[in-house]
DNA sequence: AACCCGGGGCC
DNA sequence: GGCCCAGGGTT
């Protein structure tokens, strides 16, 4: 099978069965743009109502520029990977103020924008633009290798540099764009990591994996690390006035700008209330007595999983101060869903609220 | 090159 | 449980 060949079975198959997506089609490239961030490490279906969402507050890159930091972060709120989030607007201001509101469309500036490396910068040119980049992700990897039959370990950078060689060589001239989107559409819905629909390839002919019996072989991956797992303990402060207290991570930092209730890792041979005394004292420079157990939870993050101790607490000594946050507030219950948390914290802050709602007993 | 960075769905 | 996901940034 030729080039030729290969682009039109892929794109006839793409054609014929493409799924519908709210950027697709659209021809916006600031649409195109911010439908690539959050399909990093995202699937379709998980990112498709945070767009629609995050379009409806910021229509054009205008409105994203001008927004407020906060803002963006409580439309991304529960999307994950909050660097996206900050980096993005970001460059809208980039955008704005350098490139006259217009996504650039050529690969020298728009790798200057923060946020987009190789995969971004290929996909929104081609897609947005016309132009003739191959993009490499998870998708073009599996397909590739099985069609070529590459057993070496995909996660080297040896490996990826030839597999974006023969992608580059197969890209298609009339439309780099939608080559590109049909070989990822191939890899979600056909070439899948176990279990692929060979029957039905458009591909299978000259599949090296298929025609060998090794599609559960190829790609090899190398294993990674296990997580690491943490005992965290958290303080929920209240005071006379029924509010909590609230911290504000810093920008640079895990989870960076989004809210939380203060707290830490429990040390060896510490017993739970310890370690949120503890982390109250270092983080906020008070002393608290911790009242009751209030929630338990199990969360799990990139590269280490947590089980959070959240206890009510109240403030025998001092005034909070923002020690290793960037800021610290008082809050009314109801004023919690106007904040970005992230997940384990917003657990904690959805049973607040139901239990507010429902005139329970918060005192401690 | 190795590590860091969320959350959800699937097996 | 581990794996995967339309990856990028930092060290």
């Amino acid at each position: 099978m030729n080039n030729t060949e290969l682009q039109s079975r892929l794109l006839d198959w793409y054609d014929q069965n493409k799924r519908n997506m709210p950027w697709r089609g659209c021809g916006d490239p600031y649409k195109i743009w911010v439908s690539e961030i959050m399909l990093q490490q995202t699937r379709v279906d998980q990112a498709t109502p945070y767009f629609e969402r995050f379009m409806e507050h910021f229509p054009t890159v205008h409105d994203l520029a001008q927004a407020d930091q906060q803002e963006v972060l409580k439309v991304w709120e529960g999307l994950g990977y909050y660097s996206r989030a900050r980096h993005l607007h970001a460059a809208s201001k980039l955008v704005v103020n350098e490139f006259d509101g217009k996504v650039p469309d050529n690969w020298e500036d728009i790798n200057k924008l923060k946020g987009v490396g190789p995969y971004t910068a290929a996909a929104v040119l081609s897609i947005a633009f016309q132009k003739k980049h191959a993009v490499m992700d998870g998708n073009v990897i599996r397909v590739l290798s099985r069609y070529f039959g590459i057993e070496d370990n995909v996660r080297t950078t040896k490996t990826k540099n030839i597999i974006q060689e023969y992608a580059d060589e197969l890209i298609s001239e009339e439309r780099p764009g939608d080559f590109n989107q049909a070989l990822m559409e191939l890899g979600a819905t056909l070439c899948t990591p176990s279990s692929p629909e060979c029957e039905v390839c458009p591909l299978q002919k000259n599949c090296v994996a298929f025609k060998t019996l090794r599609t559960e072989e190829i790609p090899y991956k190398s294993k990674k690390k296990k997580r690491p797992h943490h005992q965290i303990g958290v303080g929920i402060i209240m005071n006379k006035e029924e509010e909590v207290l609230i911290a504000l991570r810093p920008n640079d930092a895990m989870l960076g700008g989004l809210w939380e209730f203060p707290g830490g890792k429990q040390n060896e041979d510490e017993e739970m209330p310890d370690t949120v005394r503890r982390e109250l004292k270092e983080e906020l420079d008070v002393d608290v007595a911790v009242k009751k157990p209030f929630m338990k939870l199990d969360h799990a993050y990139s590269h280490f999983k947590i089980t959070m101790h959240a206890y009510l607490c109240e403030i025998q000594k001092g005034t909070p101060k923002p020690k290793s946050s960037q800021e610290v507030r008082w809050i009314s219950i109801d004023e919690l869903d106007d904040y970005p948390f992230p997940k384990a914290n917003r657990k904690l802050t959805e049973k607040l609220m139901n239990l507010n709602r429902g005139q329970q007993e918060l005192e401690i």
